[in-house]
DNA sequence: GTCGGGCTACTCGGATATTGGCTGTCCGAGTCTGACTGG
DNA sequence: CCAGTCAGACTCGGACAGCCAATATCCGAGTAGCCCGAC
């Protein structure tokens, strides 16, 4: 089993949003292309994103995409669940109501001690992209750059004009 | 995203073969239809654990399932794996590298931030799973008998037969 | 009575359809920009 | 010179196909048990 291609999309964009100064925005358009991503689907990551209140979207001729909150204020739990949310990655369906030889629902009160251990490994999952923060992120994402990937991206922005609203 | 319902299936199963005492075995068949599964996919199911090493398959007319190990040395980890594996949730498909900006391949040794705390995530995933063995889960289910379940399994599987070897 | 052989029934294992969801694409509604026109 | 208006182009958002993997099923190869017959 696999997390959505969109989940590794989304991180990236929402950390490239997160270093961009405040009030500048960029279309999806441009920020697909930026990661070597086909736009179309892209958008529609995106589009998740803007309704879970992460990614706020500007509308019209020079609109385009921004961070809705704060980095600081964004876990990455916020950004994995708003992209491929299924409730957790173990589901239990009670099975062991199901069988020839079950007993009354009424004693089934408490989860079975299989979903029990099941949920406190997503629990453990969780509390760790929880507790990391879309700033976290940026900080050691700055902390150790690639060489020429901020110039080129500079250069890139203001070649394309991608970026509005400075 | 969620997981496999062999997952579950499989756990179930498991911990069912690991009650029955040494030496004894249980048809596949037997063995969904006590959990209320359709035996024809469960069974495909059960061929994945004993390739995996973990349940031993006794062919012919009284053939049957049972562990090969002892419960003791069976961590859930393992079966989820032989079950359901894709080596994480997270696949870091290196998107850093790919856009117009990207540096020279030499320069991205190192894994980047956010498939660090991705497989970080994960890590722990699999640490709460593979620290629970599959005799821990025994005894926590010994520990909490639904009243009623043990008599009627003991009868059905009289009545039915399933169980040989003893 | 005992041993051997063959038959039967039952088991697992893999080859084969089917379905649901993720992936990928496209076009339409809405809106901001910018220029043009009139005062 | 300035304000109002209008056309234009670009944006996001949702509706519409395609494809892969998980699901579901079936049948065949193989084996252990059991019955029968011969010695």
């Amino acid at each position: 089993m696999q997390l959505s291609e969109t989940v590794e999309w989304g991180l990236h964009a929402c950390l490239a949003l997160a270093m961009m100064p405040d009030g500048a925005r960029i279309p999806a358009r441009a920020l697909a292309e930026y990661h070597g991503i086909k736009p179309s689907y892209f958008s529609k990551a995106m589009q998740r994103l803007v309704s879970a209140g992460i990614v706020r979207s500007i509308e019209g001729r020079s609109g385009g995409l921004a961070m809705a909150r704060p980095a600081e204020e964004v876990s990455l739990l916020q950004i994995v669940q708003a992209l491929d949310d299924s409730g957790g990655f173990f589901r239990c369906t009670e099975i062991r109501q199901k069988g020839p030889c079950a007993a009354a629902s009424k004693h089934y009160r408490a989860p079975c001690t299989i979903a029990r251990v099941m949920h406190k490994a997503d629990a453990a999952w969780r509390r760790v992209l929880s507790e990391t923060s879309l700033a976290d992120l940026r900080h050691a994402t700055t902390q150790e750059l690639i060489p020429g990937v901020s110039e080129a991206t500079e250069a890139w922005l203001k070649e394309t004009g991608a970026v509005r609203g400075l």
